[in-house]
DNA sequence: ATTTTGGGCACT
DNA sequence: GTGCCCAAAATT
């Protein structure tokens, strides 16, 4: 009788042993589907001895019911899927599940119907049928799918069917990409782009784990150096993985890869729909896939011969996932390589410290791209100190970066002023009895959304219309925004400069391809004088005409005591301040800042990273923070209050002692209540040489919580709400 | 997480 | 003894 283990997909058994029938046969990392009690689980065939689990009699095994017609996981992912779990304190099933499409993937094969407008026009058009109609204009898809993306009901689109306006289309499953060609478009590179793209090309030839930071500024063309390695993997048949940090990043991107290899990449990201998942994946771990550009979460896929994986923004805090398994896909894509022994390009105008660390102690190599593509040059960064130069009273904008804008106007040229906050105003209150408008699930304000007309939470998706009157006091009309947001600063350049055409980028305007196609092609097309928007803009955008960069407010990011706010501020300005004179006219930055003598502004105006970056790695010495010292985040959270408060202090109360590992709380955490939950935490500071997670699995392995509690352990956590 | 089991208790 | 509710145990 054989005897196998698998690795299970369930929340709280890991590992259960199994028998395998007569005339079944599997290999370490098929997937499988195992009986559990009277239901079915899915399965990972594992080594037994990588995978401890209780000893249970012959007897007692169930037989495993199928095997998956899928490839079997291999070792390397598999190593990876250990060191993940193992690395981040989240168990491996949590982790290896991160690597599966969706039992639709799995089975695969076959065909389907879908639907798309005919383009034939309604004869009797009810509100749901307009609705729709407008909502699925390019959409093909299932009556599902297109059911919630219309949010009519599945009825209504039958409905349709039947009138004529939607077409059936048969859809094969599986139905392969189209090839991309290495040759498409030879890139025009200058001889410092050329020598990178040969190291890159030698190291793809070698086959073996070479991890590269590229570092290069805004506009040297790091994309083009590397699209060379993604060619030279392609052409030895290999499969590439690109991540980007943000979908919204791709549109742009998929231009650039269009035009290099002849056709888009496989797209890989959670708001894929059902039948493309199932296709992507499919094609993935069949190999067929080329190159996969995704955003974190493609990380685990199972390639079946990868041979490069770029990581591109790589200092972006996005790759880090603070929810589910906190891992930092950056981090885990440098140990990925290791394991499939390949290249692994992190690529980066500012790099984080931790980054430049590891090139610095020759862990990574350092590859630098000092110039800018066709001789552009870097704009000129100015400060705006607004103690000595002040907004007008209930304005935001100081007089000399109107006048800046006022004068790219006259020229015909753009402006683009970057503010990080969504909506109109972050908080609300009441001008007779200074009620402030709070989030009923969060501790958060609620953000006045004047172009919806609603007040947001950004933290949980609580939304109300914005009241007549106060709730509290009842007196009319009362309400008074405090603060700014991208939509009140767009109210201001609609008044200064009445002229100006204006466009708002966030992701409340810019929420689908179409939306950013429409609003790239009328700034290219000088239909825009002026581009307001938030962390959107930062990144990716090539606008020529743009020669006006101000950001609104620099100190916004440094408020609020996150261990790097410096570094991101830095990193935030100086992305969104290479947006200016990218083409043959230069650029000016102006920078809104209270505090000009703080070392991120004050290296930001000398155009001096490296000023910046001494200063920064300085600070955290002294903090023992990373990459110097370690952080560890846990997490203690209930729907009750009481409950969450006394499972917070039985971890505090068995604390370890230990000389290189301090314990910080607990305490309420900055964010006391978050989607209706109360949080406490509890900050671990450890030396670099301390095995935190193996103390932290000691600490938290003897404790046992209430049903309704969450423990959850954050190991080099970003975010400290 | 989900399902099964079993103890305690009211009711016939 | 039977039905019902809820907590505890088991899931290979």
């Amino acid at each position: 009788m054989t005897r196998v283990r698998l690795l299970i997909f369930n929340p709280v058994l890991n590992v259960l042993d199994y028998r395998l029938p007569d005339g079944m046969a599997t290999d370490i990392g098929s997937v499988v589907l195992a009986p559990l009690g009277p239901r079915q689980v899915l399965g990972i065939v594992w080594e037994t001895e990588r995978l401890p689990g209780a000893d249970v009699p012959d007897a007692r095994l169930r037989p495993i019911l199928e095997v998956l017609p899928v490839p079997p996981f291999p070792a390397p992912l598999r190593r990876l899927i250990e060191w993940t779990a193992d690395y981040y304190c989240a168990p491996m099933n949590a982790v290896a599940r991160m690597a599966l499409g969706s039992m639709a993937a799995l089975r695969g094969g076959g065909t389907t119907t879908e639907y798309r407008l005919s383009g034939l026009e309604p004869k009797r058009l009810t509100p749901q049928r307009a609705a729709a109609m407008d909502a699925l204009h390019g959409e093909q898809a299932s009556i599902r799918e297109l059911a919630e993306l219309a949010s009519v009901s599945e009825g209504v689109l039958r409905g349709m069917v039947g009138a004529g306006l939607l077409d059936p289309v048969t859809v094969d499953l599986d139905r392969p990409y189209p090839r991309a060609n290495p040759l498409h478009a030879a890139p025009d590179l200058s001889a410092d782009q050329q020598a990178v793209a040969d190291r890159f090309v030698s190291a793809i030839t070698a086959e073996g784990f070479t991890p590269f930071l590229l570092d290069g500024v805004t506009g040297s063309g790091k994309t083009e150096c590397y699209f060379e390695a993604v060619a030279e993997a392609i052409r030895l048949g290999r499969q590439v993985l690109v991540l980007l940090p943000e979908i919204a990043l791709t549109e742009n991107f998929l231009r650039r890869f269009e035009a290099r290899f002849g056709v888009p990449p496989v797209l890989w990201h959670s708001s894929l729909k059902q039948s493309e998942r199932r296709r992507a994946w499919r094609a993935i771990v069949s190999g067929h896939a080329q190159v996969v550009v995704g955003a974190r979460s493609a990380l685990f896929m199972p390639f079946a011969w990868l041979g490069l994986i770029v990581v591109d923004e790589a200092h972006e805090v996005s790759f880090k996932q603070d929810d589910g398994v906190r891992y930092n896909a950056r981090d885990v894509a440098v140990i990925r390589a290791r394991f499939e022994r390949i290249p692994v390009i992190l690529a980066s105008a500012t790099p984080a410290l931790e980054s430049l660390q590891l090139a610095e102690a020759g862990v990574y190599e350092k590859i630098d791209l000092p110039a800018r593509f066709g001789g552009a040059e870097l704009p000129a960064i100015e400060i705006l100190d607004l103690r000595e130069q002040p907004p007008q009273r209930g304005q935001w904008l100081a007089p000399r970066l109107i006048d800046e804008m006022q004068d790219r106007l006259a020229r015909g040229e753009q402006s683009l002023l970057f503010l990080n906050r969504r909506g109109y105003a972050p908080l609300t209150l009441c001008r007779h009895c200074g009620y402030r408008f709070q989030c009923p699930n969060c501790s958060a304000w609620l953000v006045e959304h004047r172009l919806s007309r609603r007040l947001a939470c950004h933290h949980c998706g609580h939304e109300t219309p914005v009241p007549g009157e106060c709730p509290e006091c009842h007196t009319p009309e009362c309400l008074v925004a405090c603060g700014p947001g991208v939509e009140r600063i767009a109210d201001e350049v609609a008044q200064v400069l009445p002229d100006a055409r204006i466009a708002l980028v966030t992701s409340d305007t810019l929420n689908s391809p179409e939306k950013i196609g429409t609003f790239v092609a009328a700034a290219e097309g000088k239909a825009i004088d002026v581009i307001i928007g938030t962390q959107l803009v930062t990144k990716g955008y090539h606008f020529p005409e743009l020669t006006l960069v101000g950001v609104v407010d620099a100190d916004m990011g440094l408020e609020g005591g996150d261990l790097r706010a410096g570094e991101r501020t830095y990193q935030q300005i100086a992305q969104v301040a290479g947006r200016a004179g990218r083409g043959e006219k230069p650029g000016t930055v102006l920078i809104q800042t209270r505090h000009p003598e703080a070392a991120v502004i004050a290296a930001l105006a000398a155009g001096d990273r490296d000023a910046f970056y001494a200063a920064e790695a300085e600070a955290r010495r002294d903090a023992g923070a990373p990459p110097f010292g370690r952080w560890a985040a846990i997490i203690v959270s209930s729907e009750d209050e009481a409950e969450a408060r006394e499972a917070a202090r039985a971890i505090g109360g068995a604390r370890p002692n230990l000389p290189d590992v301090m314990v910080l709380g607990p305490a309420p955490a900055p964010m006391a209540q978050l989607r209706g939950r109360y949080r406490y935490r509890l900050l671990i500071n450890a030396r670099r040489s301390a095995q935190v997670q193996y103390v932290i699995r000691d600490w938290l392995g003897g404790l046992n919580f209430p049903p309704g509690v969450r423990v959850a352990v954050d190991i080099d956590p970003y975010s400290f709400v």
